[in-house]
DNA sequence: ACCGTATTTTTTGCATACAAAATCTATTTG
DNA sequence: CAAATAGATTTTGTATGCAAAAAATACGGT
């Protein structure tokens, strides 16, 4: 009996630059380490609690995810999207978005299905809430779930690795009225596609619903900047 | 001017762990380092002539692109990816290809779309005297131009990315006949989309080429396999 | 007072040293 | 002789130390 013979936990906790690759990740997507700001080592080995050599192996991990920049002797700065970084980025999980859509069609089991109209309904409770905080991670959730019926790894990986890049400008702030509404129709469209199995629709679905995201991203971005220049702050 | 005072070369010639990571990428797509391989830190480091740290700085980016598995306390394996892997990874491929095609049908400018017949003619070249090595390179040559007649460098990064971990599996051996006859025919319906700017056809051609591709290397993944078996190498 | 340069300080990059874990080997025991 | 175990050896993981490059500061000249 091999559940005797493991004691309690084979854990194998992670090592610590995993620990510490996490805790940068964190950091980086919550803002707490703010785009285009530099990654002091001896000061992030202080505030974390380990030494250099974890710390940097943890920040070229980050930089072959996309996260942080590397600058030859200069050390390492978060990514600072330009516009055009973000619509090209956009663009490409516009593309893994649509195909993750199109497989999930194609591969959804019938108990799948049912637990993403289940987070659905719980995503139309918190909209009528207006409650962001449970609707963001409703949202993500079941766009987590779509991925996971695609069923395809390389795919999830993939669509993590270029969303995370993102996560760092997903102001929790308000969004439009309208584009929220519009939003939520979309979603509705989604899960009409996925009950009919219908790949195509689903593409096509997902497609517009990534557009409209970013129509909602490149606002906020010109109103935050206009905030800033009006305000003389940057 | 700028150009008298930039000495001669601004060059910053990269740092030991980026080459180091190079060099390592290298040996696993040429098949140096066998899939499923360890990376012993201390023999590797021997031979490229750098300590641990470099290295072990290197190994960690490898992980974060996906062409090296982190085993924790047990160092490094070069990934060796079961067919399900290679399948999900074409999946995602055909899906990155598809999109690069068809943005760009929509961006691709006269000159870029002039040069692009021009390798494929140098490609035809190649295949009418059954050059595989320097097919092989002109078919990705054209496969790169389309991809940045697309203009999307995060498009052209993800691409690179995931393409990567299949190199490793491109035998260089002999394709059949018949495929590769047809896979000259699919370039041509490509230079046909491209030249109309049909975007869709240009979806559909890649996304098929892609799936033909996928049917040579899963092909010559059996046939190897029943060599190993029949002989009792493995 | 301002610009350019020299000097100090800080920071990054790499190598080495040490500790812990895993692997290997040899020995012992049933 | 096989299996298990204890010890030795290797290997990974982390910390520390040192050199080179970059940044900051101070100084001098115009």
């Amino acid at each position: 009996m091999t559940a005797d013979i493991i004691p309690i936990l084979p854990a194998a906790r992670a090592s610590l630059h995993e620990q510490v690759a996490h805790q940068l990740r964190q950091m980086l997507v919550e803002g707490r380490i703010a785009p285009g700001a530099k990654l002091n080592e001896r000061e992030l080995s202080e505030v974390l609690n380990v030494s250099r050599t974890p710390l940097r192996e943890a920040i070229k991990m980050l930089a072959a995810e996309g996260l942080v920049e590397l600058l030859p002797n200069r050390g390492a700065i978060a990514v600072e999207l330009t516009e055009a970084d973000i619509l090209n980025t956009f663009e490409v999980m516009a593309g893994l978005e649509a195909q993750s859509g199109e497989l999930a069609a194609q591969r959804i089991t019938d108990a799948e299905l049912n637990e993403i109209k289940a987070l659905h309904f719980e995503m139309l409770a918190a909209y009528t809430r207006r409650d962001l905080p449970s609707y963001y991670r409703l949202n993500s959730a079941i766009h987590g779930a779509i991925n996971a019926a695609a069923k395809n790894p390389v795919l999830t990986a993939t669509y993590k690795q270029v969303n995370a890049r993102l996560q760092a400008l997903r102001f929790r702030s308000n969004q439009d009225g309208e584009k929220w509404k519009n939003a939520v129709r979309e979603h509705e469209l989604m899960i009409d596609a996925l009950s009919a199995r219908d790949a195509q629709a689903m593409r096509a679905v997902l497609a517009g619903h990534l557009a409209n995201k970013l129509d909602v991203v490149i606002e906020q971005l010109r109103t935050a900047s206009q905030a800033h220049t009006s305000t003389g702050k940057a």
